[in-house]
RNA sequence: GCCGCCAUCGUCUAGUGGCCCAGGACGGUACCUUCUCAAGGUACAAAUCGGGGGUUCGAAUCCCCCUGGCGGUACCA
């Protein structure tokens, strides 16, 4: 069997790594994983003008965080290096010049402008907007190589070369989360291959490199549909074979717009920032056009890299487009926090809040008590400042509650081996001995040792403050 | 406008002709637990399977039309 290569071709042209692009990935790697092949990232760098400097770099870090690492990358080279598209010039303009010299391209001289009122016109008439092909007739009245075209200009005027599309027939592909997909080629515009720069637009340049990096799955986002068959005749008119093509759904905001920075977050950076687990990000995304088999799985939506490895098909893949559901990520990402062991969970606080630099000893003791009341690791200082300095405010006026914190203040002081159990017991005989409400009494203990009305348990949260620290705070209400 | 893709609870989905007057998860609501908040448990509400036609003894499941959503329509990817 022919080995299996599927790739990712984020462009560095935003701030980080895209959500959108972290799925697209999860496809591509769980596919060429459990088919032991190999998951390839080629950086698709051919926009000069919107490149953003850095990009590259987060990139690759954050699909490392993500643990999705790939098997050839510029980071990691490869046996078809160079991974990055604008180290690739030369393969690119060589294969224009082939497809020019079979007359499957021509070289277009036409302005931007002219190219702008050329559209302008078209729509005015309803037509869709296309290429003329002024070049291409230009090209073909002159006997000579199309190439010799190039020569009737002068030295230094611009120009791109363009596809040939063929007016007649049509191009079809079978695609393996969507079937047969076919267009009519007149309805196919002349695309620009290659730029006036000298770099190839992204039809041109994912064609050649599938092609040479050997990549027998294409399997990106929806879309690309409507390119995939300029596409296929570039691999037709070199003579190379087609790879599958697989088309998944692209991610939406909530209002069902393709999923954009204005209207939802899309960095991977943000997840990070705000203590998203990577597991959890990729078990939600898994979870968008995908489940779990009901035979062979406990149906559990909660599952490993390895799990979802062992039950994932391509073509089961929904081409629907899911919405982006924050909420249950949170849920999963809560999920996945509950279920990481203490010593583990606490390393990823302190690495979480490292510039604070936390006290180990102090965030040790209060995971136990924080685990399930946090769904993100940025919820940790929160529910936990209090440890680590006393309330500068508080929550309610405890100026009322003044005589009662004196008494338990009296009280504790009798504790003698300080554990939350004994404090516990303590506490509740004062209130059945001075007959206090319980609830209100306890409200009020919380609020003079947290600062605030919700807190982690109070008896473990005092005997991790200590005797002294929790007397303390008691006597600044009475003194 | 044109081309293409898609269409089951608010959201993610199960469901490939009878087991479905549609199951699960998130979210919501109520209750239990409880010194707060969570977590956990239990229950409830929530889809006339976008609409209309077929095919069939029988359709969420197959076909057609309509509608709607989305994508593409760049010397951006």
């Amino acid at each position: 069997m022919k080995s299996i290569r599927t790739r990712i071709a984020p462009s560095p042209t935003g701030d980080d790594l895209h959500i959108g692009n972290v799925y697209t990935a999860l496809i591509n790697y769980i596919f060429a994983k459990q088919n032991k092949g190999k998951f390839i990232v080629r950086i698709e760098d051919t926009d000069r003008t919107r490149l953003v400097k850095g990009s590259e770099e987060r990139i690759l870090k954050s699909l490392r965080w993500f643990g999705l690492d790939p098997d050839e990358s510029p980071e990691v080279g490869g046996p078809y290096s160079p991974y990055r598209q604008s180290e690739r010039l030369e393969l690119y303009k060589k294969y224009a010049l082939e497809l020019v010299k079979q007359g499957h391209a021509y070289y277009c001289f036409c302005t931007p402008q002219r190219l702008e009122q050329m559209r302008k016109e078209q729509q005015s008439k309803g037509l869709p907007p296309m290429y003329d092909g002024l070049c291409k007739q230009l090209s073909t009245k002159n006997p000579a190589s199309p190439a010799g075209r190039q020569e009737l200009r002068t030295k230094n005027e611009k120009y791109v070369i363009r596809l040939n599309v063929p007016n007649v027939g049509t191009t079809q592909f079978t695609d393996i989360i969507r079937g047969k997909i076919s267009f009519e080629n007149k309805l196919i515009d002349d695309q620009v291959l290659l730029k006036s720069d000298g770099f190839p637009t992204y039809h041109l340049a994912v064609v050649v490199d599938d092609y040479l990096m050997k990549i027998s799955h294409v399997i990106r986002a929806e879309e690309w549909i409507s390119s995939t068959p300029k596409h296929i005749l570039i691999y037709q008119f070199l003579g190379w074979p087609l790879p599958i093509f697989a088309h998944g759904p692209i991610l939406r905001n909530p209002d069902r717009s393709k999923l954009s920075k204005r209207k939802n977050p899309v960095w991977a950076s943000w997840y990070r920032e705000q203590g998203f687990l990577p597991e959890a990000i990729l078990n939600y995304l898994a979870l968008m056009g995908w489940s779990p088999p009901a035979s062979g799985t406990d149906g559990s939506e909660i599952f490993t890299l390895d799990e979802m490895m062992k039950h994932f098909k391509l073509e089961d893949i929904k081409p629907v487009g899911p919405a982006f559901d924050l909420k249950k990520l949170e849920w999963m990402n809560g999920e996945y926090i509950r279920k990481t062991d203490n010593p583990k969970l606490m390393a990823q606080i302190l690495d979480f809040y490292k510039e604070k630099k936390l006290p180990e000893r102090i965030v040790q003791k209060t995971i136990p008590l924080i685990k399930e009341r946090i769904k993100k690791l940025s919820d940790y200082l929160p529910l936990t400042e209090f440890f680590f300095n006393r309330p500068a405010k508080y929550e309610v006026d405890l100026s009322p509650k003044s005589p009662q914190l004196s008494q338990l203040a009296q009280s504790l002081n009798s504790v003698e081996n300080w554990t939350a159990d004994n404090i516990g017991k303590n506490m509740q005989e004062l209130v059945a001995k001075k007959g206090y409400k319980s609830s209100d009494f306890f409200m009020a203990v919380r609020i003079a040792i947290t600062g605030k009305k919700i807190s982690p348990p109070l008896n473990e949260s005092m005997e991790i403050l200590g005797k002294e620290e929790v007397i303390t705070r008691l006597k600044s209400f009475f003194i």
